[in-house]
RNA sequence: GGUACCGUGGCCGAGUGGUUAGGCGGAGGUCUGCAAAACCUUAGACAGCGGUUCGAAUCCGCUCGGUACCUCCA
C-alpha cells in the first residue's frame, strides 16, 4: 500500500501506522446492535463510522472481512427487579416469541442501514447461532483455570487472571480500585469477587431464552459472544476491533481477558472507539429516554424535531465530525448539514458540465493528495469534507469562467470527487431527478416558451411559468447559459 | 471517589507551539428584468487565572464547568 494510514489505537492511546497482520487481508470486528428496539441516532454513529473505515480500507486496496454481530440473546436489564433477559421481557410484553422480536427489529435495523447507505458487513453473525462455540470457549477458560463454576453459573476469575495478566490494559482501570470500589448489588453473592463476570448464567424460571450446557440450562454471559464470533471468523488474532466508547469497559476489557485466557494471545491489534452522539450535552441512549429513532428523523415525527431529515443528511451530519469526538445534535446543526450536503452534491452535477481549458488555475493534484492525507490521519472525515468544499469552490469558479482547469486535471477532479464523495464517504444523491425522457422533453418545451417570453420582456408570463412549476416542486434557475430545472422535495 | 476525556466565533465542528480549517448563519459586493444559484470580500474564537517560551488556542499547573465508563445492558 502506498498510503500510510494511521489509526488511533485505544490500546496505546496513540495514532499508530496501520500494518495488517496478514496483508493485503484485514479482519475487522465491530460490536453490532442489540435487536430489542428501533435503531436511533446513537446506533447510526458506529455504523457509519466503521462503514467509513470499511470503505476506505477497501478503497486503498485491502481485502477486508468485516464482521458485525447481531446481539439477540441472554442479557439482563438494569431496571428489572429480577435478572431478566432484555429480549425475553420485550417478548412477554408484546406476546411474541423472542425470535420473532429479534427478526422484526433485525429487519428494521437493516432497512435503516440501507437508507443510510451503510454497506452490509461481510458476515453478520448472531449470538444465538453461536451458543455451542460460546460453551466451548467457556470450557477452555475453565480448563485454563481462569474461571469457576458456582450454582450452575460460570464466572471469569478476574483476580486470578490479573496475577499473570493485566485486567485494565485497554481501559486504564487500576485493578485495586476495581476490586475495592464495589457497590452492593443483587446477585453478587455467587461471585468470589464483584469484579468477576459471567461466562454462563443459569436461567431463572422466567427466562424464555435458554440453552442446555454442561453446567445448567441457561444463557451465555455478556462478553462471550464477541470473543467467540471474532475468533471464529477472523482468527485468534485479527486487525481491528471497533465499537462505541461506552463499550470500552467492561465489555472490551473482558473480551481481551477471555481471549487471552482461552487462546493465550492478545486478540486484537488495533482497538477503535467511536464517541457518543449527545443531546443537550448528554449521551443519547434508549435507557436514558432521550433517544430519537432514525425513523423519527426520516419522518420528522418527534417533538424534538422541527422538520424531517433525510438519511443522507444524517449521514453527512455524522461525517462532519471526527468519529472520536462527541457530536451534539440540534435542529440548527442538522439544517446546516442539509444545506452543506446539497451544495456538495450540486457541485458534483456541475462538474459534469465543466469544460476544460489549456491549463489550470488551481492545484488539483494537491487537492487530491490532501484528501488522502485527511483520511490517512485516523479517518479524518471533517477535514476531508473541508477539502471537498475547496473542490466545490473550484468547480463553481470554473463554471463561472473565473477559473480554468486542464483536461487532465478535470479528470483527476472528477475521479477525486467521485471516489471520496460517493465511494468513501458513502453519500448518494437523494434528489429525485427528472430522469425520464418525457419529463425532459416537456421541460425543454416549457423552458423554451418561457425563454421567448423573457426575450419579449413578458415577465408576467415567465414568472407565472416559474411560480406554477414551483407548486409542483420544480425549481427553475436562470443562468448565463440558459435555464436549468430540478425537482426539489 | 477512581478511570478516560472535553470546554474553539451566533450554531455545528477541524486543528494543535509561529502561517485561512470547513459548513450553516450575518454583513457588503458581482451577476440578474426579478428570483434563485454561484462567485468575491468581510466581521467574529480558542472557559478563567498563573507558568514555560523569542512566541501558546496549542505545553505545564491550578480553578470553574461538562461528558462517558466504573451495572449479570451489550
Amino acid at each position: 500500500m502506498q498510503n500510510k494510514l494511521y489509526i488511533y489505537n485505544t490500546l496505546s492511546r496513540k495514532k499508530e501506522l496501520f500494518e495488517p497482520i496478514n496483508p493485503p487481508f484485514v479482519g475487522m470486528y465491530v460490536c453490532g446492535p442489540t435487536v430489542y428496539g428501533d435503531a436511533h441516532l446513537g446506533h447510526a454513529r458506529p455504523a457509519i463510522a466503521f462503514d467509513l473505515v470499511f470503505r476506505y480500507l477497501q478503497h486503498i486496496g485491502y481485502k477486508v472481512r468485516y464482521v458485525r454481530n447481531i446481539t439477540d440473546v441472554g442479557h439482563l436489564e438494569n431496571d428489572a427487579d429480577e435478572g431478566e433477559d432484555k429480549i425475553a421481557k420485550k417478548a412477554r410484553l408484546e406476546q411474541l416469541e423472542p425470535m420473532e422480536v429479534v427478526q422484526y427489529y433485525t429487519d428494521r435495523f437493516h432497512t435503516n442501514m440501507n437508507q443510510l447507505n451503510v454497506k452490509s458487513p461481510s458476515i453478520e453473525p448472531r449470538a444465538s447461532g453461536h451458543i455451542i462455540e460460546q460453551i466451548e470457549m467457556a470450557k477452555k477458560i475453565l480448563d485454563a483455570g481462569y474461571a469457576y463454576e458456582t450454582e450452575g453459573s460460570v464466572y471469569f476469575d478476574v483476580v486470578k487472571y490479573n496475577q499473570s495478566h493485566n485486567y485494565g490494559v485497554l481501559s486504564g482501570r487500576v485493578f485495586e480500585d476495581l476490586i475495592t470500589t464495589t457497590r452492593e448489588l443483587e446477585g453478587q453473592e455467587e461471585k468470589q469477587n464483584p469484579a468477576d463476570f459471567a461466562l454462563w448464567k443459569k436461567a431463572q424460571p422466567e427466562h424464555i431464552m435458554r440453552w442446555t450446557s454442561p453446567w445448567s440450562i441457561g444463557f451465555p454471559g455478556w462478553h462471550l459472544e464477541c470473543s467467540v464470533m471474532g475468533t471464529k471468523y477472523l482468527g485468534e488474532q485479527f486487525d481491528i476491533h471497533g465499537g462505541g466508547m461506552d463499550l470500552l469497559f467492561p465489555h472490551h476489557e473482558s473480551e481481551i481477558a477471555q481471549s487471552v485466557a482461552a487462546n493465550g494471545k492478545q486478540p486484537v491489534k488495533y482497538w477503535m472507539h467511536n464517541n457518543m452522539i449527545t443531546l443537550n450535552g448528554k449521551k443519547m441512549g434508549k435507557s436514558l429516554g432521550n433517544a430519537v429513532s432514525l425513523e423519527d428523523f426520516f419522518t420528522g415525527e418527534n417533538k424534538l424535531l422541527q422538520q424531517s431529515y433525510s438519511p443522507m443528511t444524517i449521514r453527512f451530519f455524522i461525517l462532519q465530525a471526527h468519529y472520536r469526538s462527541t457530536l451534539d445534535f440540534s435542529n440548527e446543526a442538522l439544517q446546516s448539514a442539509e444545506k452543506g450536503l446539497k451544495k456538495l452534491l450540486t457541485a458534483g452535477h456541475t462538474l459534469d458540465k465543466v469544460v476544460a481549458s489549456d491549463k489550470s488555475t488551481s492545484n488539483i493534484k494537491e487537492l487530491r493528495d490532501k484528501c488522502y492525507e485527511a483520511m490517512n490521519d485516523d479517518f479524518n472525515s471533517p477535514v476531508l469534507i473541508s477539502h471537498l468544499f475547496e473542490g466545490v469552490r473550484i468547480i463553481n469558479s470554473v463554471k463561472d469562467k473565473k477559473e480554468t482547469i486542464s483536461a487532465e486535471d478535470l479528470e483527476i477532479l472528477k475521479k477525486t470527487f467521485h471516489d471520496f464523495v460517493f465511494d468513501i464517504l458513502g453519500l448518494r444523491d437523494e434528489e429525485t431527478k427528472g430522469g425520464n425522457e418525457l419529463a425532459d422533453d416537456l421541460m425543454k418545451t416549457i423552458l423554451e416558451i418561457r425563454q421567448q417570453a423573457r426575450a419579449k420582456k413578458d415577465f408576467a408570463t415567465s414568472d407565472k411559468i416559474r411560480d406554477e412549476l414551483v407548486r409542483i416542486n420544480i425549481i427553475i434557475k436562470d443562468t448565463k447559459d440558459g435555464s436549468e430545472w430540478s425537482i426539489e422535495e
